[in-house]
DNA sequence: ATCCATTCGTTCAAGCATGAACATAATAGT
DNA sequence: ACTATTATGTTCATGCTTGAACGAATGGAT
């Protein structure tokens, strides 16, 4: 048995990452909360967010940017289709995918709730010069690069 | 209507963030697949680590500190307990609260899962200088600090 | 042309997390 | 002592997410 084996909570890297979890878990469910008033989810705002961004998306590609698998989406959207806030038509050259575009009220709630999520945003990162705020951003892209590799 | 106003996007703390949130998603995500090979999922390996850093710990207490409801404990107490990973007894002066204390089983299992936990964090991070790594995680202690309060 | 593999979306069962409602136990106020 | 309030843990119905299995459509190889 070895004694000397680092514990993790002695190792910096450690530390400092389960308190960007512990953020992101806070961040995640104060907004599920601030967003209740527009009937809305951290996850359906994903949707919007993404089809504000690229319409004409097709079900696949939304699935990938949303980290999620497929069979998520299709539970999702015919949600916000039966509110009136996207629409999902068939692609003509291929029959198989759907492209999906926001509605004018799908736009209209995105922005209501955007107002919610920036102020949010704010709030939280108002403490971090717009350097530190930079440098976190950069190292968490290449985080994230990282591991879709692995 | 106010034409003017800033989009998201353009926002430097709004993309930063959503960096942030994504570096998470893939880390859990990766995570979760790693820990499979030792039946454990990345909440239960939050239990885990958190029993092995306070023993005799409370549920209510276990409860806060995961930021998750107490009926979310309930649910996912007896599985580790039926596996021997953990003892829920009763407290002698209040008996309504269970103390919860890891059986030899639970720290065996905890170390390796540690292992491969600490594994994936190296290998994200190993990318920041330690200087970065510990600016992140003191602007993540404030985010979560300043949210709490919200 | 005809297979074969691949891609896209759907369905379904299972596992998790949540919040409200509840039962029991402790505590404070009177 | 007695009541009211608070705290702890459980139960239950609901909704979300996942992964595997499926059908339909496409594209490529021969």
């Amino acid at each position: 048995m070895n004694i000397t084996q680092e514990l993790p909570w002695d190792n910096p890297r450690f530390r400092n990452w389960v308190a960007v979890a512990r953020a992101c878990h806070v961040l995640e469910r104060t907004l599920a909360t601030k967003l209740a008033p527009l009937d809305l989810k951290p996850a359906q705002l994903d949707v919007l967010m993404n089809l504000y961004r690229h319409p004409g998306m097709s079900q696949h590609d939304l699935a990938r940017k949303l980290l999620v698998g497929r069979s998520n989406i299709t539970m999702l959207l015919p949600q916000l289709e039966a509110r009136g806030l996207l629409r999902r038509e068939g692609d003509e050259k291929d029959k198989r995918v759907l492209r999906l575009n926001l509605t004018g009220a799908g736009e209209a709630l995105l922005m209501r709730a955007l107002k919610v999520h920036m102020a949010l945003i704010e709030k939280a990162m108002s403490q971090s010069t717009p350097e530190q705020c930079d440098m976190i951003g950069e190292q968490m892209r290449k985080i994230a690069d990282v591991l879709k590799e692995a």
